[in-house]
DNA sequence: TTCAACCATCATAAATTGCGATCGATCGCG
DNA sequence: CGCGATCGATCGCAATTTATGATGGTTGAA
């Protein structure tokens, strides 16, 4: 097995064709098909079920191509710590965010990583929190910025608590409460559009409503904050946003809370950071945090 | 860059000596010269310092290396996979494990795990829970049994807590205790012979004592299972084990506690684990288990 | 039926990898 | 100080591998 294989195969399997592949590959589709068949030969089993219209991955391929991405990217991990250790950081950074990120200035704190480390190249994912830690754990985000419900911590990754900004009120500029600040219960009998049930975002609010002993109606459930401000403009309800987030929606009016507590966000990484990763959380402040358990 | 060529590089590192690693891959010693050549060349960089009477890696060859082990392990994994989707399972499977594993039977579980999966080659690695811990982010163990203070949960791995058995007082056959239960608190004033402090099987000890508001001493500390054994038998105090580990010492009497909490144990593994770690987790029931947090 | 898309195969050329012999440097030892 | 032993680098050559370009067979659509 080569790693040349390996390229050739992730090829075939992105594109679902030799000759696209090939051409991807910059070689010819015949080199291709000879190195694909040899790796099959090796494996004792077909990585590609070849119908002559189209190309799919047998289970044989599907449980090999994991692995195998795996094994790739960290042949060029290994390349991009080789130039870390002559000073140059490179390599790939993805950094993954749901998109109501308050506790960090995320454009601003990537500019400054890439100030420092202009080799690297960043990317970033929007997405909602259970997926982040999901692909952080399955190697396809390098770090994520993402909410959790109160008193928990991710499981099988790296975190560090960020403190988050505030939650508060938003309403549409006519809507009928005409206050910059009200008690937490005086909202218990608005109409909220608030994320749907099960989201780190709604069980933040709920937790608020329930410290204030509060019980409220959540008429409209969205599974994103451009949904929710589009919901709030029609002055539909009350809105809830982390208070650096609510800035970005100018025709709203933000009514802030007292008793709201603190939104809080973490930052998780894998357990094996490359370089580039180090170098962001080293940015961030996550240098050595962490928190580790104590010894046996 | 070709597993080829990774495969010298770790051959050459693990024996820093050029002619015996090139026996080891079984080639001569100017063919891996060459390879390892090229390869330095393709980064731009040595990862070898070669004087001529030492082999040694550069700060260069010491970035290089733990990526390119885990290129080559997920070499190693892809093929195993598709060995598994075919049906059987093969690869390796490395179990770590404190030596005071009280909650399962590991000699058993591995027994059958080899029973059910003949092709897979197991290894059994003994070690403190926060040494394993880290081997398993490393990717150098697959699964692990080990013991935490109470309360706490490791980070950075897939963890599942297992019911350990409770915690018995060990004491020489001529000790002057006579009794065979007795109550935590009328141990306070006996000598104990305990772990180090700082690991999890001592504050498991202090954790029971302080729940019955009992102050102890320690006089004796040991940094395992049997060492504390050895002491316990010249009759230099009182040890405390999980009652299911006891027994492996005949000539000692066991004295059951009143008020001791049951010890707890956690098993633990990686965020990608392999067909053979797959299987292994579903023989003990962690197959879906794992504590995964709410979505977002 | 014809055509176009697509992958396998084959002969051949190019490149890579490995072999064996040898060189030169270094260190230990007498 | 000189000898022998160890060890990695280098070189020419052979073997193997990988890539090329042309061709053929299969299949689905027009």
């Amino acid at each position: 097995m080569e790693l040349q294989q390996l390229r050739y195969v992730v090829a075939v399997a992105e594109t679902l064709n030799f000759t696209r592949a090939a051409e991807r590959c910059r070689v010819v589709q015949s080199a291709l098909s000879h190195q694909i068949a040899a790796l099959e030969r090796e494996l004792g089993a077909r990585l590609f079920e070849r119908t002559s219209r189209r190309v799919r991955l047998t289970p044989a391929g599907e449980a090999f191509l994991p692995a195998a991405r795996q094994c790739l990217e960290a042949a060029d991990r290994a390349r991009a710590e080789v130039a870390a250790a002559g000073g140059e950081i490179r390599g790939r950074l993805a950094v993954g965010a749901i998109p109501t990120v308050a506790a960090v200035d995320l454009p601003v704190l990537l500019r400054d990583y890439r100030r420092r480390h202009p080799r690297v190249r960043i990317t970033l994912t929007s997405a909602g929190s259970q997926d982040l830690i999901e692909r952080v754990r399955r190697g396809g985000v390098d770090v994520a910025f993402l909410g959790l419900p109160p008193r928990t911590e991710p499981k099988g990754v790296r975190s560090l608590r960020l403190g988050g900004g505030e939650l508060v009120a938003v309403v549409a500029p006519d809507y009928h409460l005409a206050e910059r600040e009200v008690e937490l219960r005086s909202l218990a009998d608005e109409p909220f559009i608030d994320f749907r049930a099960g989201t780190a975002g709604r069980a933040q609010s709920d937790e608020a409503f329930a410290v204030a002993g509060v019980r409220r109606e959540v008429p409209f459930e969205v599974s994103s904050a451009d949904f929710m401000v589009d919901l709030v403009r029609q002055g539909l309800g009350v809105g809830m946003l982390p208070a650096a987030y609510a800035p970005r929606f100018p025709d709203l009016r933000v009514i802030r809370l007292r008793g709201a507590p603190a939104r809080v966000e973490h930052l998780v990484w894998d357990n094996r950071p490359s370089s580039a990763t180090r170098a962001f959380l080293e940015l961030v402040g996550a240098g050595h945090a962490g928190g580790v358990s104590p010894p046996e």
